[in-house]
DNA sequence: ATACTAATTGAAATCGCTTTCATGAAAATA
DNA sequence: TATTTTCATGAAAGCGATTTCAATTAGTAT
């Protein structure tokens, strides 16, 4: 009892036309009598004929499907981009193949082949490193891709990010200003490019600028969630840093609700400063002081780069970089 | 410059074998003599031969993809549900095509034809509610439908839950045991039958079975975020509600804060319990008493149900119900 | 009317793979 | 050794569209 399934054939057979007559209509092709016209979308109507976007897509070497890859659909940071991200491509008819890397190298060449099996037009990825294997895939598929939220420092792939050095000096310069001497920077694998040459970076200018010492037992890394903040508190606690920089939001949960359980009141002995100004920032007491990024923008603008390079037009500027701020909350003590 | 493709054509002229037998050792087809299979596989090695997954589809008619219709990536809860989704799709070697609905009946609609269109082999829906006209695309889809972590009433199509009014029914009996008499619910609007159906049923329930009278004017049609919470704090506060049932995590923080920063104590003055575990019920202070569900699991159970659907095996229950918990924390005083 | 250009159509080739069916070769049975 | 079966393979017909190119029609300017 499958149910049957009208193909363009039919259309043509009982409209009297030919199969590309009907493609024409189908397509919006301004090449067709607008009595004819009529006569198809009425029996396209009748018979409630659905093109086969994968005949279609077969035919015209063009899926309209973009490929998503992502660390994890349930980390609030990286789902907001990809909202952004299938908001746009909504709008260009373009359909979302999503898969969850957990950021593992391997994971990602595979994902990313199978998405070219899948001849998607084109790729955005997300991810906290990108090492010579996946540069190299990058190159090699002939698919355009465009990096979201996600630094590569070779730079040869179109991205949108935010300066996230700049971001992390300004938040850390802050906490100088405030007196602040021992300034903890808290992290997640400094084997990921954007801690290594970007976070670190810009925590070392603010040091210098200010002419502290700069003090490797400061860094930590860590996982980027809540139990590794929690985890990580007493250590941070012991190292005798009156503020810390933390890398993820969810991170400096944890070490919020460590240090209040455990009688450092934050900000008054201890003052947070976070990245992402996710939800999460509002939901902590003390609420926390947060770099801000346009999250949904960085995903929608990375979509929007990608459809030009679809349509083999050429891009304005290959790096995007995106305005953040800086917003204080509870964490953080008045400034100046 | 495009790069060439190579195609199932080049490799069978280069392996001297017909396309026939490179498509059988490539889909691991046993009838073909290991040596000839080798040699194949010699060739696509060479030639780095890549199937067209987009060939295969239409010659196949299956597409090893399926769609994936979520109200919002960035809703923590569903998102969790996607992750389960994915990985049991990823390790039955299945893409997943996500779009976002917001809800919209319409938006839905639209968004369940074009996953027709690309002919994905099934489908999984999540939302928070399924009128008629959805339940008619359902049947009318030649493509199995399976919902996760979403209520139908009319219960035609698989799904995976939790038992929604039992769970709710034991968490208010909880707190009527606790000696409350005026309990809140606060809950996304009563057009959803997650709502509607389940949660103000069990509610009810709860309070019949202790002989409480039923009040209107203690049900709140929220949003689920985390606003509507502060929002809704002082209209529960001037209700005389000692307690609360919330149906969003997000917004059960946005009634802790609001309520302490008022001069509420969570939970000596009112006490809060929330439906979905999420992490948010850890970063709160208090932390709050939920509900607990198996997110990933109902994920991964409906996609598993729906890998059977798709090859044509008998489901052994159409409706398949996890199983809840309650675990408490510092939202709720200490039970009995 | 006549010739010429522009607007509409249709025929047929492709896109890259799966799959049925026929066939020759090799193995098993008599 | 003759006869069946079983294995391996290839030829070719789709799958359901797009797209090129030629043919037909309609329009417009002599």
């Amino acid at each position: 009892m499958e149910k049957q399934t009208v193909t363009i054939y039919d259309v043509a057979r009982e409209a009297a036309v030919s199969m590309a007559t009907v493609s024409r209509v189908v397509n919006g092709n301004p090449n067709v009598k607008p009595a004819t016209r009529k006569k198809v979308l009425a029996v396209i109507e009748r018979l409630d004929y659905r093109p086969n976007a994968v005949a279609r897509g077969l035919a015209s070497k063009r899926s309209t499907t973009v490929g998503v890859i992502i660390p994890d659909v349930t980390n609030i940071y990286f789902a907001s981009l990809a909202r952004g991200i299938d908001d746009i491509a909504m709008m260009y008819k373009y359909n979302i193949i999503l898969t969850n890397s957990d950021d593992a190298g391997e994971q990602e060449v595979n994902v990313l082949n199978t998405l070219m099996a899948k001849q998607v037009d084109g790729i955005i990825f997300m991810g906290n490193h990108i090492d010579d294997k996946l540069r190299a895939e990058f190159k090699r598929a002939k698919a355009p891709v465009v990096l979201a939220g996600t630094v590569d420092p070779e730079g040869d792939t179109p991205s949108v990010n935010i300066d996230y050095a700049a971001a992390v000096e300004e938040a850390v310069t802050n906490l100088i200003k405030r007196g602040h001497k021992k300034i903890a920077l808290a992290l997640g694998s400094l084997s990921q490019s954007i801690n290594a040459e970007y976070r670190l970076t810009g925590y070392k200018r603010a040091l210098n600028k200010a002419k502290l010492p700069y003090d490797d037992a400061l860094v930590y890394e860590a996982g980027y969630s809540y139990d590794a903040g929690t985890k990580l508190q007493p250590v941070i606690a012991d190292s005798g840093a009156t503020a810390v920089f933390v890398g993820d939001d969810e991170m400096a949960a944890g070490i919020i609700n460590a240090s209040m359980e455990s009688g450092i009141n934050v900000p008054n002995d201890l003052e947070v400063v976070t990245s992402n100004d996710t939800i999460v920032t509002q939901i902590t007491r003390p609420a926390i002081t947060s770099i801000t990024q346009p999250l949904y923008d960085i995903g929608a603008v990375a979509m929007r780069m990608l459809t030009k390079l679809m349509n083999d037009k050429e891009l304005d500027e290959k790096t995007v970089t995106l305005p953040y701020g800086i917003v204080r909350r509870a964490s953080t003590k008045s400034a100046d």
